[in-house]
DNA sequence: CTAGGGTTAG
């Protein structure tokens, strides 16, 4: 039975695009076609949108070219669609393209197109076009902080957050999520307050999202305290809340406080998914809850297997290593559903190290290097291992192996932010100004156990 | 009848 009109058709396929029954709008988006009903805007807009969640590029191409045989490629609706779609597909050459094809494109066209910019890694791109676009709102903005939170470029987006409040442009509900995520990777606790007092003063209700960001930021930038305190402030609450509280504690170190917490979220009707297993394997992994984690493991291997991925058997592998379970580790990687990757041997090597296993060390970092060449981490985990064990020629040995392949170590540094500055230290640092106090303190705190040999 | 931006792990 043919749709009466295109008004008529275009609200069945948006019913099923509504309800996520994407295969079937673009199936009856073809019957339409060939029932003779010419599409117009909305249902393109409609059609796209499903073709977008399919993650169907081809289906995006052929929409693309009945949208030029119906000439509305100079729709701005169908422009804008057209836009998002390629920009979500990674497409940027066509996404620029459809949205150079646009008549007048608006702040919705410039929007998607910096948003796929940005999930593309093209900062450069997505800011150019920023400073240019004719008019921002809201929603670019947030975009931008957004887009630079993800891409791991956190001073830009607390950067952008402030600029916006300095433009006058009001941040809603969506910003502060952004934003906190950025404050959290920056472990910048004191803009993480600035930020929290921002949202209560524009917004006074903090809706779910901001109240899940807010948990994780506190916790990430090591207020444990806080964290809590915003978890408990939340009326309410779902998995994310709960998942953000069991890995804060995880990250910290209160393996006991994170199955604590789990052992709550589960009376309360909740069921762990992939992130809240993650966070309690890590718990354990890092508080030396060797046969909690495992069981934890074993569980749910048998009870939603479903859920467990790569991650999850390489925490395994990080816990049993760690607790010199080296036998149990073998076993385990020899039974792992897939093959492993290169961070599954770095886990055991990392385990090798502490216990200093000189013999397994060896045979791992082979694989290593065998799996890649260029990895420098296995060659000073090895050497730690030597010199761990006294093995100083060996360590020589590999020191010259590094110069002579002409790797780079990537140096790991860590900081903390006292009073709004932010104090970076590298290893064998000494250009702090207050270096002296600093390194006379970490001796109390270390005693006299420190092994000086390690390269990192 | 409609579009672009949000939370948790690594």
């Amino acid at each position: 039975m043919p749709y009466r009109d295109v008004v008529a058709a275009t609200a069945a396929i948006g019913a099923l695009t509504r309800g996520s029954r994407h295969r079937d709008a673009v199936t009856l988006f073809s019957r339409v076609l060939s029932d003779g009903i010419p599409p117009n805007e909305f249902t393109f807009g409609t059609v796209l949108r499903s073709a977008t969640a399919l993650r169907d590029l081809r289906v995006g191409t052929q929409l693309h070219a009945c949208v030029a045989k119906f000439g509305l490629c100079s729709n701005v609706f169908v422009g804008s669609a057209l836009v998002d779609h390629y920009a979500k597909m990674g497409a940027m050459a066509e996404a620029q393209s459809a949205l150079g094809d646009t008549h007048e494109p608006n702040v919705v066209s410039y929007t998607a197109l910096i948003a796929g910019f940005l999930k593309n890694g093209m900062f450069d791109d997505a800011h150019r076009l920023f400073q240019c676009m004719p008019e921002r709102n809201v929603v670019s903005w947030n975009a931008m902080i957004g887009g630079c939170s993800q891409a791991g470029l956190n001073e830009e987006a607390v950067g952008l957050f402030l600029e916006m409040c300095r433009q006058g442009v009001r941040p809603n509900d969506s910003t502060f999520p952004c934003v906190l995520t950025s404050v959290a990777n920056a472990g910048a606790l004191g803009v993480g307050r600035s930020v929290h007092a921002s949202a209560i003063k524009l917004l006074g209700k903090l809706d779910v999202y901001i109240g899940n960001s807010l948990v994780s930021c506190y916790a990430r930038c090591g207020s444990l305290e806080d964290s809590v305190l915003a978890f408990r402030k939340m009326k309410q609450k779902n998995l994310v809340t709960w998942n953000a509280l069991i890995c804060g504690y995880a990250q910290n170190g209160r393996g006991q406080e994170a199955l604590g917490a789990y052992e709550t979220m589960r009376a309360m009707g909740l069921k762990a998914d992939n992130v809240t297993l993650l966070g309690l394997l890590f718990g354990c992994n890092h508080a030396g809850l060797v046969d909690e984690g495992y069981s934890l493991f074993k569980t749910a291997q048998l009870e939603q297997a479903g859920i467990l991925k790569p991650e999850h058997y390489a925490c395994v592998v990080d816990l049993l290593s760690r607790a010199n379970r080296f036998d149990d580790a073998k076993r385990f990687l020899q039974e792992l559903p897939f093959e492993p990757g290169i961070g599954f041997w770095k886990s055991m090597i990392g385990g090798c190290q502490i216990h200093w296993n000189k013999d397994l060390a060896e045979s791992v970092a082979e694989r290593i290097q065998a799996l890649d060449p260029k990895d420098t981490s296995s060659y000073i985990l090895l050497s730690n291992v030597y010199s761990a064990a006294g093995s100083w020629q060996s360590v020589s040995m590999i020191r010259r192996q590094i110069k002579e392949k002409g790797l780079k170590r990537i140096t790991g540094c860590s900081w903390i932010e006292v009073q709004n500055d932010v104090h970076v230290f590298f290893n064998g640092d000494s250009r702090h100004s207050q270096c002296d106090e600093i390194y006379m303190m970490l001796e109390s705190c270390l005693g006299t156990e420190e092994d000086e040999h390690c390269l990192v």
